[in-house]
DNA sequence: TGCTTATGCCTAGACAGTCGCAGTATTGGA
DNA sequence: TCCAATACTGCGACTGTCTAGGCATAAGCA
């Protein structure tokens, strides 16, 4: 009964995540999920159901490209890929969370 | 097309915002909204249809305490006050928050 | 040898929470 | 007179995450 929904905070973010790690070069799915995990230290955990679903909300949206490839163990990966839009993007949501989060802090951890 | 969902970041702030605000006092719907627009510096909005949900819920879940009282204004107001519950609640979900915004900072904030 | 774990992708339905909008009522100011 | 602010309620729409299942291959270990 403590917690319905495990990661309520992550509506929102998560797309920003994503488009940032892909700011950093061509990346695939899993690879995506296992840097935002170990970059934040474990604090943000991306589900493979809530990985997959936004990739495809996010290039439908025109944010990234998607292409098959091969990982470096040599398996078959979808390759995502930042786009012009989805930089923009990026941006505005970079912009977004850096207020919001402000404002949060304001009031959240006054005192 | 831009935004579907206004604000999205909010999900799951908010219940923290609330317990927060009546850690300072009890106070009733309409001035929680005015107290958190204010404090945050207009970062975050809470709309009324988000408010009031949000209140019942937690109320419901007993971190609140609900109270038919009168406004300064004079008007009949339910006012709220944390519960003991409500507190502990407070003190996880400010915990939850300064450990996911850090997370996210690290990654969307690099370089 | 067989089991488990890690890598990698996909999807369906459940569920929770925010938002828009409508309604109700009172008060004060332009 | 009309509009904005104060104050609460309810509903349906929408979006996004999670659970939980499925599939397939490779590596590590007992």
């Amino acid at each position: 009964m403590a917690d319905k929904t495990p990661n309520a905070l992550l509506h929102g973010s998560l797309d920003a995540l994503i488009l940032k790690t892909l700011a950093g070069g061509p990346r695939h799915g899993y690879a995506i999920a296992r840097f935002i995990e170990d970059t934040s230290g474990e604090a943000v955990i991306v589900e493979e159901g809530s990985l997959y679903p936004a990739l495809y909300r996010m290039e439908r949206r025109g944010w990234l490209d998607a292409e098959w490839g091969e990982s470096e163990l040599g398996r078959r990966v979808k390759m995502y890929r930042l786009t012009r839009q989805g930089r923009a993007q990026l941006a505005a949501e970079t912009a977004a969370w850096r207020e919001f989060a402000a404002g949060v802090s304001k009031i959240l951890l006054a005192q």
